[in-house]
DNA sequence: TCTGGGGTCCTAGGACCC
DNA sequence: TCTGGGGTCCTAGGACCC
């Protein structure tokens, strides 16, 4: 359940603030202490990350009459592990021949589970699921193929590929049937370059060009000197600077500009966006200001 | 999921070039 | 000036993810 939903039900409830410093830092405890037994891993944001067990010694192993209990060990010695290193965090895993899969099976054991599937475990374990489960079918991916009649992973895999091909694209429609079949040959990424780096903020109140202007030019100038000291800080520049705004009616736009090289200065991030800007109408009412710098290049 | 912040990737049209 | 094919870049929006 939503947050907002929640605290609309239970009125007595106590709302603890976010505590980003906090999540970040126990998100690096959790990848330091997976890293110190399987060292290929590829970063999924905060809380949520791909490991290679593959070459990792013992995980080949069979265990007694269990040909997987070398890999079961494994993981649920990271289990150990990221408990112990974060003063009690658990984490679900799940241990299977590719991404997708790792993914979809993570989450059938979710608070501090771990799942072992192959791929004949596929129609008994996968095909039942949501088609919305997953990763890469939102909610309007869904909904068209509700409308299509099809409902479960296993409704998707049933269909043959030319016809997913004929509704979807040959892109997303073909996408569709290997994943329904659990195929996925992406590797493990343990490097990758940046492509975008903003900063964005969704104020107290819906503010007004004209009447707010002081205030949102504060706001705006801010954005700017957070996305330059993030590029500096991490040493890129940025060639093509955009903006984005959502108004009171929840419809977001955005702006860019590319410029003749890459900036990563505030001032001259500031002026382009500012050109930005300018080719926006603001007479509706603003909820969220961002500002952004893309087609990064490294100093 | 009535909605915070930070990302990635894809699509599509138009400009511009050969 | 028009026709035609093909390529890249820029811009805007949208879907999706954690």
């Amino acid at each position: 359940m939503g947050l907002m939903k929640a605290a609309a039900r239970a009125p007595d409830a106590v709302l603890l603030p976010t505590d980003f410093d906090s999540y970040r830092r126990h998100s690096r405890l959790f990848k330091a202490a997976v890293a110190e037994l399987a060292p290929v891993i590829e970063d999924r944001g905060i809380d949520e990350i791909y490991i290679e067990l593959t070459d990792v010694p013992g995980a080949q192993d069979a265990v007694g009459h269990d040909p997987f209990g070398g890999v079961r060990a494994l993981a649920q010695e990271i289990r150990n592990n990221v408990r112990r290193a974060t003063g009690g965090l658990t984490c679900s895993i799940g241990v299977t021949p590719n991404k997708r899969l790792s993914k979809l099976a993570s989450e059938l054991d979710k608070p501090d589970g771990l799942t072992l599937l192959t791929h004949d475990d596929i129609p008994a374990h996968i095909w039942p699921l949501a088609a919305r489960k997953v990763n890469g079918i939102g909610p309007k991916a869904a909904a068209r193929l509700a409308a299509l009649g099809l409902h479960t992973i296993g409704d998707i895999a049933a269909r043959e590929r030319g016809w997913l091909i004929e509704q979807f694209g040959a892109h997303y429609g073909a996408w569709l049937h290997d994943a329904a079949h659990g195929i996925d040959e992406r590797p493990v990424v343990t490097e990758s370059e940046p492509v975008s780096m903003s900063r964005e903020t969704t104020f107290e109140r819906d503010l007004h060009a004209v009447r707010d202007r002081a205030e949102l030019g504060r706001v705006f100038t801010a954005l700017c000197e957070e996305v330059a000291s993030d590029l500096q800080r991490k040493g890129y520049r940025g060639r093509t600077i955009g903006i984005k705004l959502r108004f009171d009616d929840f419809k977001t736009v955005t702006r860019d500009l590319t410029l003749d090289e890459a900036v990563a200065d505030a001032a001259t991030i500031r002026h382009a966006a500012g050109l930005c800007l300018k080719r926006v109408d603001l007479s509706k009412r603003l909820r969220l200001l961002g500002v952004r710098a893309g087609a990064l290049a490294k100093v």
